[in-house]
DNA sequence: ATCTATTAATAATG
DNA sequence: TCATTATTAATAGAT
């Protein structure tokens, strides 16, 4: 790659290998991190120079990959005893590698990758955990906003009764001096409540409109009693 | 350096990834030790996949480089230890403790349990996760059935070919001696053909041969080239 | 696995 | 070390 092809071979002078050195050396660490990044792998890379200095990279971190790195040989270490506490650590290390390796598997397969070597039973089987909990999901999220509405709801009302009560009192201290009597049109929150909530007045955290399941048949009866709201 | 240029992040298509896993790490792997001849460096690469598989590569020896490595750190490490290996397996213990945790977590929420917590984005989230997973399950699935149906179907016109050939020749050796000629029923797991599978995808593998057309009204055909599902 | 249009890396040079 | 550029090398997408 480049204006003359090389030969792979110990380049002679010095200068020249340094150069190179030091542009090789940024190419590689830059295609290991592509790499780690392009397809989620774990890359840890180690190079000394010819004058003894070190230049590493790492997706993670060199500690984890080396040991990691380490634990696929545990069965070949097989040499010399290593402390019972250190075979201690090393037997659960093993068991929990192969919990987090077979829980990882299923969580890949409930998102649907690595379904390759699955029988069609495994599948229906799957199918079927994803559906339920999907619909649990649902039900909650819908539960939730349920809640988040009736606590708006209930917080207007508060407000409007309490704007109600103000409107009261301002009438009562008007009605000796003038004859005009102040009307508020005190009906924050309850004209709404009919319509169902509108778009803005959410404030909290929730974003769509999430009220599944079919619309009911009949729309002239009232829509608050339908979404289960403690007031018509 | 390819056809198109490609953003670094994380691939989406497991497919596309393993294979750009696949390219791209013998590549790491030929540009390491071509820096470790031509600059005459000491260099280590150690790559764990997605799936958790290892590859690596060392100029020398991968011991040696992490002997090396961990000498450069040895100032900074001096405090007093049981074992650096015990260390090594303690801290890998409790990571991997929380990582099964933290697995186990995922996974009982994408099957729809213990989602008090959560916020409403985060049940979206899942949500999508979930009918993501659901919706590449249900696809291998129809896959796998076509491709059975497939295989089954063809192996259905291969025994009724061969049963046709069976009857010919034995008419050709009746032919002379008797006149009554065997004839059998060659319906290979006929009937069941209208249940067709699922309504989605066929988009792959298709052969193009199936099942378009609605079905003859009339029974009395030989029904040998239709479907041939191996239950009910 | 193989092919190839394209992008990326880099050797030589200033 | 930095910048430029002619060239080779790597590789993304397709087959």
């Amino acid at each position: 790659m480049a204006r003359e092809k090389i030969k792979i071979k110990k380049i002679d002078n010095v200068t020249a290998r340094q150069v190179t050195f030091s542009k090789r050396r940024r190419g590689l660490f830059k295609k290991a991190q592509e790499l780690a990044v392009l397809c989620d792998a774990e890359v840890g890379l180690i190079i000394f120079s010819a004058t003894g200095k070190l230049f590493d990279y790492a997706s993670s971190s060199i500690k984890d990959i080396i040991t990691r790195y380490e634990l696929h040989f545990q069965d070949a270490n097989k040499t010399s005893r290593p402390s019972l506490e250190l075979q201690l650590e090393h037997s659960s290390n093993i068991k929990l590698s192969q919990e987090v390796a077979e829980k990882t598997r299923q969580l890949r397969r409930m998102k649907g990758e690595d379904l390759q070597g699955m029988s069609f039973d495994e599948l229906q089987e799957l199918e079927k955990m994803l559906e339920t909990g999907l619909s649990r999901v649902i039900e909650t999220k819908d539960k939730q906003i349920m809640s988040d509405i009736i606590a708006l709801r209930q917080k207007g009302i508060q407000l409007a009764e309490e704007n109600e009560r103000l409107v009261r009192k301002m009438a009562m201290l008007d009605k000796g001096s003038k004859g005009g009597v102040l009307m508020m049109d005190s009906d924050f929150g309850i004209q709404q409540a009919e319509e169902g909530v509108s778009s803005e007045s959410m404030t909290t955290t929730n974003t769509g409109s999430c009220i599944t399941g079919p619309p009911p048949e009949d729309d002239s009866s009232d829509t608050s009693l339908k979404l289960g709201l403690p007031f018509s």
